[in-house]
DNA sequence: TGAAACCCTGAAGCCACTCCAAGGTCAATA
DNA sequence: TATTGACCTTGGAGTGGCTTCAGGGTTTCA
């Protein structure tokens, strides 16, 4: 099956199939006379892991790890699950974070209720408060948080 | 004030600063004799503001906009509110993303409890059953989301 | 005088793609 | 047969928000 064939049936795009070629995440499948690649079931089976893997977040470095050890399968399990322990703290570290963003961003947007100029917009004068005031209700201390957080 | 104790004082590293004023975010500042940027109060405000909106997870593309408005005190604020409302709708649409995720992880943690070889392995048998049946614990239907979440 | 600490610029690196240009290949149609 | 259009190839650049580095200049202190 050709690249086009293989993104239509993996979910995955025939580019993002061909970086992870590049960056040693798939195997490179055999050609056809023309340079066309050859992808086998084999493939599609790798990228349903690999999309599964994806969408829970994984990077392709955690991916690649994991990839590693389906190879070695009389190796123990414990890197896998602590793998999926450091994921799971990951995780639930960003929730925090977006939980405590979600609320600080709701008492923002509870300072302007009405149409008003930019001069006397209350999000404007409680994000110019920050330049005076490091406590401000979006901007608590430093202490507890190793960085600034970001949405996405 | 010299960029190193600018930096200091905004809490916000020197090579963060220059870039800034790469990117449009920081007015260039007046220079020395010796090339060195010569920073006052203002800039300090003007970072103390940037750094209070990227820690509510602004983009710098969001920032510049604002930044824009301060300077425009008589128009209205509406594009004000837009833009944190819908930023409060992209962090809601994070946090259930990160929420579902978190539930995945956790059933598939539990799947490997003690320490076993790799071909025994429920996690790693988890994982790969996503080769054959997309609609498994960590893998459910693409409806209603429109790509692959990361965690971060 | 010399070392350490500071500053400058431009470029490259990070992640996980995504998109593009410029060209090759192949099947179907006029 | 010529051409259209869909597919494929490669390498390279772009995304965001920095961070790091190389290679140099300047200042400050002992």
């Amino acid at each position: 099956m050709r690249i086009g064939e293989l993104a239509k049936r993996s979910a995955i795009k025939a580019d993002t199939v061909r970086y992870y070629e590049k960056v040693g995440i798939l195997e490179p499948p055999p050609r056809h006379r023309n340079g066309y690649r050859d992808y086998g079931a084999e493939h599609i089976e790798r990228l349903a892991f690999v999309r599964h893997c994806r969408a829970l977040g994984m990077t392709l470095e955690d991916i690649r790890r994991l990839l590693g050890l389906v190879g070695h399968p009389e190796k123990d399990c414990g890197a896998v699950d602590r793998m999926i322990d450091e994921h799971l703290t990951r995780v639930r570290t960003r929730l925090s974070d977006l939980r405590k963003l979600e609320r600080q961003l709701e008492a923002l947007r509870g300072q302007c209720t009405t149409q008003r100029s930019v001069d006397r917009c209350g999000i404007l004068q409680e994000l110019a408060a920050a330049a005076q005031d490091e406590g401000c209700v979006c901007h608590p201390t430093d202490a507890g948080g190793k960085g600034h957080p970001t949405a996405e």
